[in-house]
DNA sequence: AATCATCTTGCAACCGGTTGCAAAGGCTTT
DNA sequence: AAAGCCTTTGCAACCGGTTGCAAGATGATT
């Protein structure tokens, strides 16, 4: 157990210093020495303490990936995209669960002592206070799925949560739709609030189509087939956008428990395109998020952070799409009027 | 940037060893020191490296959390759970994402680098010579949702497999059906093969009952529909096992996409009893495997292990039962005869 | 063969902590 | 006031590495 420099210097017959320089790369060793320490290293199963080196070197090739949306299956993609993403470059996810905690001070104060590199906070509804108190802890960090506009002073990686909510009302529109309705994620969530703010505007310049919002309590599916069914018992709009897709899937069952046809008596369009959309009996209408390019950039951005932490804080922003499926009208061929 | 053990020291008038014991659960120092120092550590914003001082304790409490599963839902449930323990627990989880990893020296490598105290192979289909490698290296190691008859030397905790085949083929030929099939995961994952002898060896109790098998390509929703639809085309069988529930829902898309009722043209039960299984429109029948009590028991595990890395290893077992829902005809009153 | 530039190498100090040990301090007892 | 005991404290060595520096080795140049 717990074989060191020391021993490898000693079976080799060099001192400390060749062995750690051999171990390093470009650093300035001959290859003979190089050899003679690799085999002596091989002899005694010798493995170099990444733990103590970052003692010296600084670097301790940890990131803390730090979330809590442990309930939505996009995060099982966003997680494995994320690991895979930092294992291919030798950095290393310590993960944080922060279901539950609204202070970020205990995370930051746990990161710290566990020197990470570079924390990525991946959450589309935690705050920017989040984001904001690792980098004033003095943490390279990146708010992946965060709300872009009010956090100036942090990187963020993801869509323009508003140019969505219009999007999507714009989609509705055109599918000719004249009641309309967002039925939003938490209303804390700085995304359900951006995509409600996008969403009321567009709807704006179309007086004529009546518009409602309300709040499911979370991102998740009884939140959906609830708020979806506590509408349905008045009288519903006849299209909705729902906060993310699997609040989709949840109005989607709420609908057809209450004997409704999706799209001929209700219409819905969700936000995310999460892979279970595609599936039969689903085959949800939703407006299509770049997680794996969101994840790639955010990941490259942090990576670029390592070398330069002062880097001047900015926006990534990544176009949507609706992808049409089968849970809205097809669109009217009647141009829609849009009144400026 | 950095304040240091020394800092403190200097700031409060007291030698390092002072500050060091300060920071000590039940180390021998004054109260009056004690204050001293944490005054001047609060001016300072000093928090101690736990890096630097895993160096001399020999303790990083850090936990390697090796999985593979990304795709399926119920791994989303684990991991949450997975975190929450061990955060609860002041160990930090570091993840390891071992998708198209067939080889587990690397990731044993890396472990050994980063001084993790323990580890956790959260994994049904990754073969027991994967925690075993962790073992060799002299990392204490846990196998979580593995299997446990063939792996005596680690410590494993999850559910009889083969126990909850035959629980399965029981369930089936109660409820009547006369042709029953094994619609399993990958074959090549102990918990396929497990289910299936243990199915397998219920249904020769039943010799009157058709019993046939075949395996889907992964645990997942596509290769679920694609077996199920590929079993559609020839003679089907009236009811089948799903190797889990994953699996299940794709089956139970496919026979629905085939215009075929269930459970009324076609019987399905799953095993893991996910939050999904639940939803309206789902509601499967299936055996529900206690993985809270499993992640639970597996992070006593590895904490008892810190401090006695040479226990004698276990296998913990828990129970599973039928959930009965709406994929399986309701079972007859009439007795089953089991020719023994 | 002498000079010089370039590579290698080991020494020793350092990274940020912990801990055994012995000396110092505090308190009670006689 | 001296003796005895327990608690608190600082020194110094150590954990497993890295790195600046100067000395030694190597090879090219004249």
């Amino acid at each position: 157990m717990g074989v060191t420099l020391k021993d490898v210097a000693e079976k080799a017959g060099v001192s400390r210093s060749a062995v750690s320089r051999a171990f390093t790369e470009g650093a300035s060793v001959s290859e003979k020495t190089r050899h003679k320490v690799m085999r002596a290293a091989e002899i005694l199963g010798y493995h170099p303490n990444a733990l103590a080196s970052s003692l010296t070197t600084g670097r301790t090739k940890l990131i803390g990936l730090v979330s809590n949306n442990f309930h939505n299956p996009i995060f099982l993609e966003v997680f494995d995209l994320f690991t895979k993403g930092l294992q291919d470059r030798g950095l290393r996810p310590l993960l944080v669960n922060l279901s539950n905690e609204t202070d970020p001070e205990n995370s930051v104060k746990m990161l710290r002592q566990y020197s990470v590199d570079g924390v990525i906070v991946a959450s589309s509804t935690l705050p920017a206070s989040f984001a904001k108190a690792f980098r004033d802890a003095g943490l390279p960090v990146v708010h992946s799925f965060g709300r872009f506009s009010s956090a100036p002073d942090v990187h963020v990686v993801g869509i323009d949560n508003v140019a969505c909510g219009r999007m999507a009302a714009r989609t509705l529109v055109e599918c000719g739709y004249r009641r309309v309705g967002f039925l939003g994620g938490p209303q804390s969530a700085t995304s359900t609030q951006d995509r409600l703010s996008g969403f009321l505007g567009e709807m704006a310049n179309h007086p004529k189509v009546k518009t409602s919002h309300s709040f499911a309590s979370a991102y998740s599916f009884d939140a959906g087939r609830d708020e979806m069914s506590r509408l349905l018992a008045s009288r519903p709009a006849e299209a909705y956008f729902c906060g993310d897709d699997v609040l989709s899937v949840g109005a989607l069952s709420a609908a057809r428990m209450a004997g409704l046809a999706v799209p001929d008596d209700i219409g819905l369009i969700g936000l995310n395109d999460m892979k279970m959309a595609r599936w039969e009996g689903i085959e949800l209408t939703t407006i299509h998020q770049p997680i794996k390019q969101i994840i790639a950039s955010s990941i490259e951005l942090v990576t670029t952070m390592l070398d330069n932490p002062a880097r001047y804080p900015e926006a990534r922003l990544f176009p949507c799409h609706v992808v049409e499926r089968a849970t809205l009208k097809a669109k009217s061929k009647v141009a829609v009027v849009t009144e400026t």
